[in-house]
DNA sequence: ACTTTATTCAACCACGCAGTTGACTAAGGC
DNA sequence: GCCTTAGTCAACTGCGTGGTTGAATAAAGT
């Protein structure tokens, strides 16, 4: 359907995934337990359960009658180095920024050396449907 | 319309949009540059800025007929801290459970006392419509 | 003033999603 | 064997969203 990172984030997108996440985090449960506080069928529950557990969030196992939910706490990873990633190369970038300015401010009228505007490097995961591309 | 924790992770769930995000970390760009790379309208891409601006995530600024968009990196930090909090969480728990288990393992046929089931701190950005129905 | 460039607004369409209700399957309990 | 418990599947609905095209706005350029 789509790359596991857009199916994350999809899940969390929805304040109800959300806190059944952080219930999970505390202990695994059933569908039932889960679905008490709601004010939602059981069946809605079960559908953001389903949505959870193709992201990778959660597996469910079986006991007897029962198919309690698990939490897969290693899929965080996979956000936090997406979010990370861009985080630090824009936090870099505001460093460089700041080292121009600084030299800007202290030689005014001095030579105007162009800061080797860094490649996008392209991230595997990101790059949707690219096209042609004019060149510069 | 909903909480910004739902509006950035809903921002992030488009591979287009986690694109631009990847794109802005290097560089602040018009909506035009931005456009350029991908196979759909002017507009289309006019429309996912919108989603990351009131999500938070970029903000646009006027120069001359250009809106050169910024990533806003601090909103990152949401992310990561409800992220980073559930992880840990969930982690606890892990070697809390190791913790009994190996407990078990030792004097198998001592008493077996019930592990205290922590109760479920409610989280205040997530607890949607809670409900009353349904009584244990 | 007229045109071009950059971007948004508006109306529309297809699709997906969160929710519903009702029927179904699966596994015990009696 | 039959009822109850636990959960899913299916069909339907309303709404939000990503995409489209066409018109409108904003600020230069000439």
């Amino acid at each position: 359907m789509a790359d596991q990172l857009s199916k994350v984030f999809a899940a969390l997108a929805d304040p109800t995934r959300r806190d059944i996440v952080a219930r999970l985090s505390v202990a695994d449960s059933t569908v039932n337990e889960l679905a008490e506080p709601y004010d939602v069928s059981l069946q809605a529950v079960s559908k953001h359960l389903k949505v959870l557990e193709d992201s990778g969030l959660v597996s469910r196992t079986r006991d007897a009658q029962r198919r309690p939910v698990h939490l897969e706490d290693n899929v965080f990873d996979l956000m936090t180095k997406w979010i990370e990633r861009y985080k630090q190369q824009a936090e870099e970038r505001y460093q460089r920024l700041d080292a121009v300015l600084e030299a800007m401010n202290a030689d005014e009228e001095a030579n105007d050396s162009d800061p080797s505007a860094a490649s996008a490097k392209e991230s595997e995961a990101a790059s949707p449907h690219r096209r042609s591309r004019k060149g510069a």
